[in-house]
Order: C-alpha cells, then structure tokens, then sequence
DNA sequence: CCTGCGATCGTCT
DNA sequence: GACGATCGCAGGA
C-alpha cells in the first residue's frame, strides 16, 4: 500500500505559511516514524490550528515565553512535543516565519504501512476500522514511540529525521469539515474559533 | 518552596 | 457518561 509520495519528505518552505492553511493541508499527508524495526506510515485525518500571540488556547499567547514554550519560537518545520496531564504527550510542528510561535497539533492517524510495529505500541483493543489505534493525540504519539525526550526541538525538514511528514494525498479542500477545537474551556473567545480540521479515512 | 492544573486516556458504570 | 491517574510546568510567595 505504500507509495512513492508517502515518503517524500515535505520541505521547509511547505511549513513557513499561515498555520490554519497548514492545518487544512496536512490532511490526507503522510506521518512517517522511521525505527530500526521498520518504517511506520500513517495518513493524517485530524489536526488543529493554534494560532500563537492572537490565540489564547495557545501556550504562546501574548508571546509568552517559557521553557516549555522554547521551542515553538524555532524555525518552521521543528516539532514540538510536550508533556499533557503528567503521562501523554502531544505532537505539533512549528509553522508560520521563524520567530511567530504558531504549531499545528496532530489529532489523529490512520494506519498505512507498518501496522504491526505500531500495533505492538498500543495495549488496548483495536476495533474495526482501526478505531482506538491512533484516534488522540495522546494515543497516536504512543503508537508511534513519539515522547519530547526523543523529538522535541527536532527538525522535521532534516533527510535524517526519524518522523516526518511527507506529501503523501493531500485531502480536497471540498472534502475538509471544520470543528471547534477540543480541551480548551479556558480560551475565552477563542475557545469556539473552528480551527479543528478533519476528513474522512 | 509550594500550589494548582492541563491542547488526555482507559476503565468502570 | 463520569472519574481517577500522574507529573512537569508555570506562577506566586
């Protein structure tokens, strides 16, 4: 099931545009983690927007800058991932000029190539359609093997990079449905800008 | 130093 | 549908 597309990396330019037009898309693009045990390709169908300085669900809200905020000032392309509720990590990628703190959240996956190694990530019953596999951030960073210690601050541009995302089929805009985004009561205004993105599997 | 809580998930009812 | 887990980080003293 495996094409050529689904593991052209995406390059730096592709990052260094307005976060909501990102979000959109890297719907139908590739997440590829790459082990010693194989490669393990998966299709993103979920993402959120987090529009940095303007957004208050953001965690550079007002350009604030703390040490888990660090790497979000880095140039485009660099992943983000930090730690959520003590014991599951979230996976972003740095988007917009180097310097406007903006990311894309990855939400949800759905599997490719390489099935069985993501499966063994995962101790919970998968249901048909692979639903629960990598339906969450949280889950789809434990599928994947993806924790901050690993990835956060890494480039997803470099040829040597263990994750990427790569072109892959991007999604037809007519086939994209915007959401409010989830878990983030607190924003005030901005808890009900649709920023969540999504397309079917 | 001390406190409160979160861009979530799995389990149980 | 509800709730507890679990800890790094942020903010204030």
């Amino acid at each position: 099931m495996t094409s050529e597309n689904q593991l052209k990396r995406l390059p730096r330019d592709f990052f260094k545009r307005t976060t909501e037009g990102i979000a959109k898309d890297l719907l139908g693009r590739s997440l590829v983690r790459r082990t010693k045990k194989g490669d393990m390709i998966t299709k993103i169908i979920e993402t959120e927007a987090y529009l940095g300085p303007n957004d208050k669900a953001c965690h550079t809200y007002n350009y604030k800058k703390t040490k888990r905020t660090k790497t979000m000032y880095e140039r485009p392309g660099t992943i983000y991932v930090y730690l959520i509720y003590g014991m599951y990590h979230c996976l972003n990628v740095i988007t917009e000029p180097k310097g406007e703190p903006c990311a894309v959240l990855i939400r949800e996956l759905y599997p490719i190539d390489g099935i069985e190694l993501i499966k063994e990530n995962r101790s919970v019953k998968i249901g048909k359609n692979y639903k629960n596999l990598m339906d969450g951030p949280g889950k789809l960073c434990m599928a994947l093997d993806i924790t901050k210690e690993k990835f956060n601050g890494k480039d997803a541009c470099d040829p040597k990079s263990k994750l990427f995302f790569a072109e892959g089929n991007p999604a037809n805009p007519s086939e994209i449905k915007a959401y409010k985004r989830i878990g983030i009561d607190y924003a005030e205004e901005d808890k009900d800008r649709l920023l969540r993105f999504k397309i079917e599997k």
